[in-house]
DNA sequence: CAAATGACAAAAATCAATATTTGTCATTTG
DNA sequence: CAAATGACAAATATTGATTTTTGTCATTTG
């Protein structure tokens, strides 16, 4: 697309606008190199294999779903409030990217299976980012941790029904938001001081 | 099988035998037909198409998965061991039907996307136990819910991770039980007495 | 000489002709 | 006459011949 020079980064650039014109399972790296206007072979010296192509393409993409959550982990807000308001905002891009194009739904799906360790990586950013938040809850005495990694996989894990998506179909379900608030609630009251006795 | 005497139970006993055999995707109503040594017409005279024939074997694998936990719920025990109790078998019960038998699995999923109905129905049976147990729990004075069924939904949505067999490809991971005993942990404390204070 | 090309073999996807399966129903059987 | 049959049309799946795509590499180009 930018004329002339070509680098990885525009590589991507391409490859990601013809992904989601084609969609996922139709695009070839023929089409991505027609769009560049250069031949599929070039293509092969930048990217070793169509899969690593893909890989790069979901990797950007993974991350711009984790840039705006770290910007609220961030925050100087209360714990609980904050922990809340990532979790908002992690569920509406996914389900906005999931239900909105249906398209790159199938991409993630291919992905989650395949791109194993691509997803991985983002899935343990995330929780990273949880436990930066319920460690600021500890520190504010809102929340109650040893261990807020620990704790950070349990909220991630206990919540995997509204982000993930394998559970897409059921998002549309109209009870799927009071669900999330009941799971919410039991979660909170777990990790909310004062401690609860140890568990047996 | 049973010679002679055709039957809508005979039927079944029949179809499941042969979708083990078989595989889900690859048995034919002839292929049931044939394992009864009827024509296929007869078939279609007591179940009105092979969709409803593979939906009511499902029903009858599934009231295999309920009905021992069913007897669990019963029990006297205290409501948070029998709770865990309840868990460990519903979860020990899904790993082995779903890795234990892959073809078995292909028919799960199969029913999880089709046969809608008739795992809606089997999961409120399973959240009504669940709920059956917290409300004992309540009565004991060991677990701490205004309503019982919610928080059982709550328990099960939490968990989902380690039951609903979408996930099963992460059930292999060396990590898997450590990440639902730390989810356990939360969402006990969640439940457990002391009530925590009214959340946000 | 670094970067791109395009001819090429091997692997994978497509397509259309063929065969199987589903579901119906008029006829047969006990 | 109730229950089962088997011939049949429509829908679906299989197959194998053909085309496309992937990935390599010796050659070309700026």
């Amino acid at each position: 697309m930018t004329d002339s020079v070509l680098t990885p980064e525009s590589i991507l650039d391409a490859a990601e606008e013809v992904f989601r014109k084609y969609g996922p399972t139709k695009t070839t790296v023929v089409d991505v190199a027609r769009a560049l206007e250069v031949s599929h072979g070039t293509i092969y010296r930048h990217f070793s294999s169509k899969l690593a192509l893909r890989d790069a393409v979901t990797q950007r993409w993974l991350q711009r779903v984790s840039a705006p959550l770290a910007a609220i982990a961030a925050e100087k807000s209360p714990a609980d409030e904050r922990l809340r308001q990532w979790f908002e905002q992690l569920i509406m891009i996914k389900h906005q990217k999931v239900l909105g194009d249906p398209e790159l739904f199938a991409t993630y799906q291919a992905i989650a299976e395949q791109a194993r360790e691509v997803v991985e990586a983002h899935v343990e950013e995330l929780v990273s980012q949880i436990a930066q938040i319920i460690e600021d809850g500890v520190a504010q005495e809102i929340f109650c941790s040893t261990d807020s990694l620990t704790a950070a996989q349990a909220v991630f894990n206990a919540t995997v029904r509204f982000h993930h998506p394998v559970h897409a179909a059921e998002w549309s379900a109209p009870n799927i938001q009071s669900d999330f608030d009941q799971v919410w609630r039991l979660i909170m009251s777990g990790l909310r001081m004062p401690c609860a006795s140890s568990a047996t």
